[in-house]
DNA sequence: GGCGTCTTTGC
DNA sequence: CAAAGACGC
C-alpha cells in the first residue's frame, strides 16, 4: 500500500525521541508523512558551538534514535551544513510541503528559526514549531509576576509554577511510522561527531545515550534514590541523583515523561519530599530557559549590570590551567574536575564547589569556567549553564557575597564526610588518611609520607582571597 | 549558604 | 569547657 499522504519534514534538534513527541505527533496530526531529519549545523550556534564532549554523546544518541525509528519502519536523515540551506535542500528533494521542528531558547537558534520561517514561507512550506524540552513555555501567559514581567527569582517563579504543576500523560510512541521517501540519508560518520582520538572511552561506563539508556536511569532512580533525593542529593560520593542531564539537554527523554514516572510510583510522606525537592530541581531547568529566552544577553554579558565594574583578576592561564585539570591543590576542587575529565559530567554539589573556587577565589570570571564546563559537559545547555555560572559567580539577579562565597575545606568535610568521593577521583590522595584528606596543606608530615606527588599548599590562599573578593564586592556597593 | 561572635547545651 | 546552635553582616 502506498502512503499518498504529503510529506512534512520531521527536524529535531533537541528532541531526539519517538515517544511523547509533540513535534512527529504534530505532524501526524496534521496528515502528513513525516521524515525524521537531524541536521548537525554548528555554523547556526553563534558562539556557542556543541562541545566535545557532547558531540561525543550524540554521535551515540543518534545512532539511538535511527535505530529506533528503523525499527517503527521509518529512518533518520542524517546532514550537516548551514541548517536553512539544508532544510529547503531536503524540502526540495522530498517535496515536503511542511517542516515541523522543536523549539529552543539559546539565542542563535531562534535568530535561525526566523530565517528559515521567512525562507520557507517564500517558497509556501510551513514552518511548525513546538515545545518538546519544557514543561512550560518561556513566555506563557501564566508565568509571569504580578506585574505582567518575566521573572528574575526563583522562589517566586517557582510558586506559580506550582500552582500550575502538569499532570498530563506523556503521548505514547507511534506504533509503526511509514518508510522514508527516496532520499540521500547520509551517514553517522559524515557528521564527524565521535572524537578523532578515544579519549571519551571510559565515558561509556558511566552513560548509555539514548532514550532507552535514559528511561533504565530513570527506573533505577525511581526505584532507588528518589526517594531519599533531598537528603542525599549532595552527597557526591553516592548515586544521590538521578544524572538525567544530558539525556534531558538533547531530549531523548521529556521532562513530562519524569514527571509521569514519578507519579505513577507510590511514596510515603518521607519519600514524598524526596521528590518535591527533585520537582523543584526540574523547576529550576525550567528557570534558567525561561530567563535564557527573557534576557538572551545571559548567555556572556552579567544578568545584574552592576558586575560591569567588578574587579575580576586579570586572566591568569596557569592557575586556570590548574584548575582545568585538578591540580589546585584543593582536594574536593580537584576531584571534580578530574570527574569532569573522566565521566564528561560532575555531581552538582562539586560543580558549586570547583565554581565558587574559580569565581571568588581565583577571581576568575565567570565565563572562564562557563567555556570550560561548555566543552567537557556531556549535558553541556546553554540556559543552564549560563544561569548556574552566573549564581555561583554572584553576577545573577540574587548576588549573595556572604553565602556564595563557599569554603571548600568546609564542604568537603560536610559533603564529602569520610573522603570516598576525594579518594576515588584522585588515586595520588587515596592514601592519605582520615580528615588530613580536605586540606592536606594543615598535615605538611602526613602529605609528604602518603600523597608525595599532591602540591604542597593550593594554588590560592584561601581565607586571603576570600577577603579580596568581600572587599571586591563591597566596592559595587 | 560563610564566618565571627555570643549563647546554650551536654557531660 | 568544648561543641553545637543562633544571629547578623
Amino acid at each position: 500500500m502506498t502512503d499518498t499522504r504529503p510529506v512534512a519534514l520531521v527536524w529535531l534538534r533537541n528532541a531526539l525521541r519517538v515517544d511523547d513527541n509533540p513535534v512527529l505527533q504534530a505532524a501526524l496530526d496534521g496528515g502528513f508523512r513525516p521524515v525524521p531529519v537531524y541536521v548537525h549545523a554548528p555554523g547556526d550556534a553563534g558562539r556557542w558551538p556543541m562541545g566535545a564532549a557532547q558531540r561525543a554523546w550524540l554521535h551515540r544518541s543518534l545512532a539511538a534514535l535511527d535505530a529506533r525509528l528503523r525499527g517503527l519502519g521509518s529512518g533518520l536523515v542524517l546532514r550537516s551544513g548551514r541548517a536553512q540551506a539544508v532544510i529547503e535542500r531536503l524540502v526540495a528533494e522530498s517535496g515536503a510541503v511542511a517542516v515541523y521542528g522543536d523549539r529552543r531558547v539559546e539565542p542563535a537558534w531562534r535568530a535561525l528559526d526566523q530565517r528559515l520561517d521567512a525562507a520557507l514561507a517564500r517558497s509556501g512550506v510551513r514552518l511548525e514549531m513546538r515545545q518538546a524540552a519544557l514543561l512550560f513555555e518561556p513566555d506563557a501567559e501564566s508565568v509571569r509576576t504580578g506585574q505582567g514581567t518575566p521573572y528574575r527569582v526563583f522562589t517566586p517563579f517557582w510558586k506559580t509554577l506550582r500552582r500550575q504543576w502538569p499532570q498530563d500523560r506523556p503521548l505514547p510512541a507511534p506504533t509503526s511510522l511509514p518508510p522514508l521517501p527516496a532520499l540521500a540519508t547520509g551517514t553517522l560518520a559524515d557528521l564527524d561527531l565521535a572524537p578523532r582520538t578515544a579519549w571519551d572511552t571510559g565515558f561509556w561506563e558511566h552513560w548509555e545515550p539514548g532514550g532507552a539508556g535514559a528511561h533504565e536511569l530513570l527506573d533505577a532512580f525511581v526505584e532507588g534514590a528518589a526517594g531519599a533525593y533531598d537528603a542525599q542529593r549532595d552527597l557526591p560520593d553516592r548515586i544521590g541523583t538521578s544524572r538525567m542531564s544530558p539525556h534531558l539537554h538533547l531530549g531523548e527523554i521529556s521532562p513530562r515523561q519524569i514527571l509521569a514516572r514519578l507519579a505513577d510510583a507510590r511514596w510515603n510522606a518521607r519519600q514524598k519530599a524526596g521528590i518535591e525537592a527533585y520537582e523543584r530541581e526540574l523547576a529550576w531547568r525550567e528557570f534558567s530557559h525561561h530567563l535564557l529566552w527573557h534576557f538572551p544577553h545571559m548567555q556572556e554579558e552579567d544578568f545584574n549590570p552592576r558586575f560591569a565594574r567588578f574587579a575580576w583578576a586579570e586572566p591568569a592561564p596557569q592557575v586556570l590551567e590548574a584548575w582545568r585539570h585538578g591540580r589546585t591543590g584543593i582536594p574536593i576542587v580537584d576531584a571534580g574536575m578530574r570527574e569532569l575529565w573522566a565521566c564528561g559530567w560532575m555531581h552538582n554539589r562539586v560543580r558549586l564547589i570547583v565554581g565558587s573556587v574559580l569565581t571568588k577565589n581565583l577571581r576568575q570570571h565567570w565565563l572562564a569556567g562557563a567555556r570550560w564546563f561548555w566543552d567537557t559537559l556531556v549535558d553541556a545547555d546553554l540556559a543552564n549553564n549560563s544561569q548556574n555560572w552566573q549564581w555561583i559567580g554572584g553576577t545573577g539577579a540574587d548576588a549573595a557575597p556572604y553565602f556564595r562565597i563557599f569554603n571548600p575545606v568546609t564542604q568537603s568535610e560536610r559533603f564529602d564526610p569520610h573522603g570516598r568521593y576525594i579518594r576515588q577521583w584522585m588515586p595520588e590522595l587515596a592514601a592519605l588518611p582520615g580528615k588530613a584528606i580536605h586540606a592536606p596543606w594543615t598535615q605538611p608530615a602526613l602529605l609528604a609520607r602518603y600523597a608525595p606527588a599532591y602540591p604542597k599548599t593550593p594554588v590560592v590562599d584561601l581565607a586571603e582571597s576570600r577577603e579580596a573578593a568581600l572587599d571586591a564586592f563591597r566596592a559595587l556597593r
